[in-house]
DNA sequence: CAATTTATCTGACTTTAGTCAGAAAATAAT
DNA sequence: ATTATTTTCTGACTAAAGTCAGATAAATTG
């Protein structure tokens, strides 16, 4: 009974369930039926065109539109074609719909908060929350190529360097011009990629370029709740085949033995052991792979 | 926005929800409706009485006796007035209702599986679950008395005996005579009280009656996934109160000083540090509180 | 260019869920 | 014993969700 994974796993489903009733609710709460209070929600959070929300809240296409000539009626949105395909039709909210979707987001941040707020050791549920919502999505996990200095990169590299700061004796002191290397992850002369799951991101890397004859993979993190998924080697992975697509055909990295599974991973991959290439104080191992 | 609680929060329920919305979907797979198929469950799961299916499903009235009706037409239930009061309704499953609700329950089971199955750690995941159920329904937490012997209580105790086994030095090995003291814990001669949550048992204690002028506390253990809740001590309280039901003017119990927070919890409640009074080999601390 | 495909819209449905005002019968209160 | 309350049931509703067969217009294919 205590140990049973599927007695555990039903048990889990009874009290989210009981919980998402109350949290519907929420959505009740302005006077509006489910329909159309979702999808205002989805073009709220940027599911603009029509056919991707109808295809995120698995709606058919008569029910969808008449939903949206409701919100239409109530001024709360207006609906175009699509530039690129007259067919397609794209939903804006308009003023009074953006204070709408504004009051919901604060009915939904309240409920959150609350939930937070009603335990004794709030960080003890949130990593717990945060390895379910990523167990339970995981293959909805997308790599996206962005800047590194988007503000989702920012926030996975700070993440980073707080957690080298901790694992390594030293210590780790950012050079303190704010992200050195940034020029050098930029496409096309490198690449920054971010793995996002329900719009959180959940791990990123860097691919340096630099004019010495190879590139550089730097910045491999994954956030603690998604690690053992595998999704480092699929990022380590990704960023090969960006390479290959910048015509690059020799990569370095260099790393800490302290991080003992990133070592291992890298000899898995297929990475050789190689001299020191740099004088950066952290690490002490250094590889390269041609591809 | 990886550590703000209501992100983090907010993003679990949108994980969770479009589980949720697959979960359910098993409910829809044997072409009933979603009210007739959570009646039906609710009764296979043993609440019987119309009443209480209908406070805990928050059905009205009106449509709660059409989905009755219409699961006696398939045959699935009978329903008969209660013996106590005839006015109140009873709701028994048929063979053919049994039947049924076991493939809804095969069903679930099956989408528990499947989502453990799919994580590589799963342990990891079901503890994560754990908390999070716990932490979401912590306050629908029910105390009650059953015997000691009960297949619930079995389960903690055992998990008991684990634990100190792990925590003691020497190791922990119960008595080899099955459950030696069960019978001075089972009413009225003592007690043995369970927390239950959402049909899972998260934590036990156990009264003991003696013949020495005392009665002892024994065998107080919650479940790792529930602690830091205040919920050890709530079990001490209904234990005293339990105590006092049966005119019991004097408690002791007997702990060892590597269970630390146990011990600051004796003294937090109004415990008393007494001398050895018994021969146990593995308490080394003794505690004693007139009631 | 004609034929086909795609995305949306409209109207005419059905099903499911939920509400509400009594009626009937049993029980509890005075 | 009468009155009030509780529990369930029935009928007559409304609202919301979902389905389906075209119609329309834009884009794609051969």
């Amino acid at each position: 009974m205590l140990t049973d994974p599927v007695a555990r796993t039903r048990r889990f489903h009874r009290a989210v369930t009981t919980e998402a009733g109350v949290l519907d609710a929420s959505f009740l709460g302005r006077g509006r039926p489910l329909g159309p209070a979702r999808v205002l929600n989805a073009i709220g959070r940027g599911i603009t065109d029509i056919a991707e929300i109808r295809n995120y809240l698995r709606l058919d296409s008569g029910l969808m539109s008449r939903i949206l000539r409701g919100l239409e009626d109530e001024g709360l949105i207006t609906v175009s074609a699509s530039e690129s395909d007259a067919r397609r039709r794209i939903a804006m909210l308009t003023k009074a719909g953006e204070e709408e979707f504004a009051a919901y987001e604060a009915l939904s941040d309240k409920q959150a908060a609350d939930i937070v707020a009603r335990h004794p050791h709030p960080e003890v549920l949130l990593q717990a929350m945060d390895v379910v919502a990523t167990a339970l999505g995981f293959e909805r996990t997308v790599i996206e190529r962005v800047s590194p200095l988007d503000p989702r990169a920012v926030v996975c590299l700070e993440a980073y360097y707080e957690e080298l700061g901790r694992k390594l004796k030293s210590g780790f002191d950012v050079n303190l011009s704010a992200d050195p290397e940034a020029c050098d992850m930029e496409h096309p002369r490198g690449a920054f990629l971010l793995a996002m799951l329900d719009g959180m991101p959940i791990g990123c890397i860097g691919l340096k370029g630099t004019d010495k004859g190879y590139a550089e993979l730097k910045r491999l993190w994954i956030v603690p709740s998604a690690r053992g998924m595998g999704l480092a080697q699929r990022m380590m992975t990704e960023a090969e085949n960006e390479a290959k697509s910048l015509g690059i055909k020799c990569l370095r990295l260099d790393t800490n033995s302290v991080l003992s599974d990133a070592v291992a991973m890298y000899h898995k991959l297929g990475w050789t052991e190689i001299e020191r290439f740099n004088e950066d104080p952290y690490p002490d191992l250094f590889f390269e792979k041609r591809i």
